[in-house]
DNA sequence: CTGAAAGCGCTTACAG
DNA sequence: CTGAAAGCGCTTACAG
């Protein structure tokens, strides 16, 4: 590997210039300029990130921690970050927690994004707790972003899950419904959708509808809780179901085809998240949580944070989106 | 932050001594492993990684270059090597090149990972070329995954592109269209779906149909050419199209019924990837790229050339994915 | 079994 | 405008 040295030698300078030429620190004549990115060039010199960090005592890399990114939504978000992070003259590396059984791996993650000693810290993954991160909280700005978020130390930049909860479960009120099941995955699986499951139900409830709760707790087997579902559709128990998750509606989609269920006729659906990409060709009902917001919101808060250390005070942000219509809700049976 | 000299005074060592309790080297006393490790717990001391990368002239850093996180077989790739990756004990990091007009960012996303010296790397975006990574091939090892890849001296683990645009052009055939439309994107938009798109004009052509290649060399705008192929199957002139992604064929499908074309009635439709979520509910037909495949065969392929630099001879496997049966094919009109 | 010292490749006051 | 030197936080021969 090429290193400083040999672009000094090839330049005829010492290492100092060529690290001046190279940052852009101003005292440096044009010929010595030349000269350098000359030798630059054609050794095909990289700089050493490693050494360059560890010398200037500041980075200006940011770090995202991101949960599954087969997630669309997931997706979506790295991408949006990305474009953000570089728009503000800053570097992204990305980090995914190996999904094994609970935080244990995201933790590995943290620690390994803590040793690249970036300067910022975006967490979208749900299920790391914030008191994981405390310890931290001192030595690197860090903000949630697209997770839930109460912690007083740690900024939040979210979607307002409580109130799409209730936007949901609005319309599926005001199409006629009086029973209606919800699919709600423990806190610990996800808690974004556990709480927009919570919120559904408790609105619903506040309507005086009849709610059956399907509360599930399996891990990465989003299926849980399916059969349960359709047995009350069948019944005609419920005439709605509604899913934290565009993703666990369409498994239900899925499974209602082939027990026969027709959707809306025999029930109805909606989901939640509105990213994933032909949607509307389904009609599913939905509604679209807006990713767009919270990344860009989220860069903001974290840049002002790394340039202003402990400047700005602590807030939750929440950003709220936009229901989808589809003809997978429809009137009550 | 806290740093080695910090631990070491805490548990009344050297520097060295900690170092070699963290990294595990043999002949350390268990009474002051114990007390070395109490004292990194207690100062929460995660040591800094590019000081390590710096020390040891070695990196298990593997970088990921990744295209459009919000492309779900991006999604779906990233996190299936970075299972991969960890299984072999290594880190994995990732970049995204900004997508903006051409490969020049591209480069810089390239240089970022260079610059933190990554022990091998994983190139899954088609855009950059093969020429732009020559330079760095003796300073890295370097694994095209999921990207059409003909340099002699890179690896390859990628698509048979070529046998996929076959096996869909001969499900279109079989099914007895006679006059077909071909969305082509330029190369420079997609190798790959310009890889697919030509093979199946070819095959038809092979097989005697009458094809309309409808090529598009807009970037970032899929809708590219879709008006066309709508003119077309409006005409009567082509009973079949076939799209080099879902995504497209998705648009497409928009499109159509926006137009009052019906499918397959009007128009038969094919994609190709098979990752999007509630593809089947949409009725697609199209064929499954195999990922799972070509990302645990990238990060083999690239963890022998890490541990055995140019021990391995340079190849270039292909793997075949599945046709997946859909509703949107059917016979012709 | 443990410590003092050199070195990894940079940046940045400090002189000149 | 430019160079010699110290220092960033580690690891690893080398002595002891």
């Amino acid at each position: 590997m090429v290193r400083m040295e040999d672009v000094a030698r090839a330049a005829n300078v010492s290492r100092a210039t060529v690290s001046r030429v190279l940052v852009g620190t101003p005292p440096v004549a044009e010929a010595t300029r030349e000269k350098v990115f000359r030798a630059v060039r054609e050794l095909g010199y990289v700089p050493n990130a490693m050494a360059q960090g560890l010398s200037k005592r500041s980075s200006d890399l940011v770090g995202l921690l991101v949960r599954d990114p087969r997630n669309p939504a997931y997706g979506l978000l790295h991408s949006l970050v990305q474009v953000a992070v570089s728009s503000h003259g800053l570097e992204l590396i990305t980090a995914v927690p190996h999904w094994k059984e609970g935080a244990e791996d995201e933790l590995a993650a943290l620690r390994r994004m803590l040793g690249l000693r970036v300067g910022g810290l975006l967490v979208s993954t749900g299920v790391i707790r914030a008191t994981d991160l405390e310890p931290f909280l001192d030595s690197v700005p860090v903000v949630s972003v697209g997770r839930v978020e109460d912690h007083p130390r740690i900024h939040g930049v979210s979607y307002n899950e409580d109130v799409h909860g209730a936007m949901l479960a609005d319309k599926v009120a005001s199409a006629g419904h009086r029973s209606v099941a919800v699919l709600i995955p423990a806190a610990w699986v996800s808690t974004a959708e556990n709480r927009r499951g919570l919120s559904m139900a408790v609105h619903l409830e506040g309507r005086g509808l009849d709610v059956h709760r399907v509360e599930t707790n399996a891990f990465g087997q989003p299926e849980a809780g399916i059969a349960r579902i359709l047995d009350l559709a069948r019944d005609g128990r419920a005439t709605a179901a509604m899913f934290p998750s565009d993703n666990k509606a369409l498994i239900f989609l899925r499974a209602a085809h082939g027990a026969g269920l027709a959707v809306p006729g025999d029930i109805s659906v909606t989901g939640c998240d509105g990213i994933i990409q032909g949607l509307d060709l389904v009609g599913l009902a939905t509604l679209r949580i807006p990713v767009e917001q919270v990344a860009a919101r989220g860069i903001e808060v974290l840049e002002r944070l790394m340039s202003d250390p402990g400047g700005t005070e602590v807030r939750h942000e929440k950003f709220t989106g936009e229901f989808v219509p589809g003809a997978t809700l429809g009137p009550a049976a």
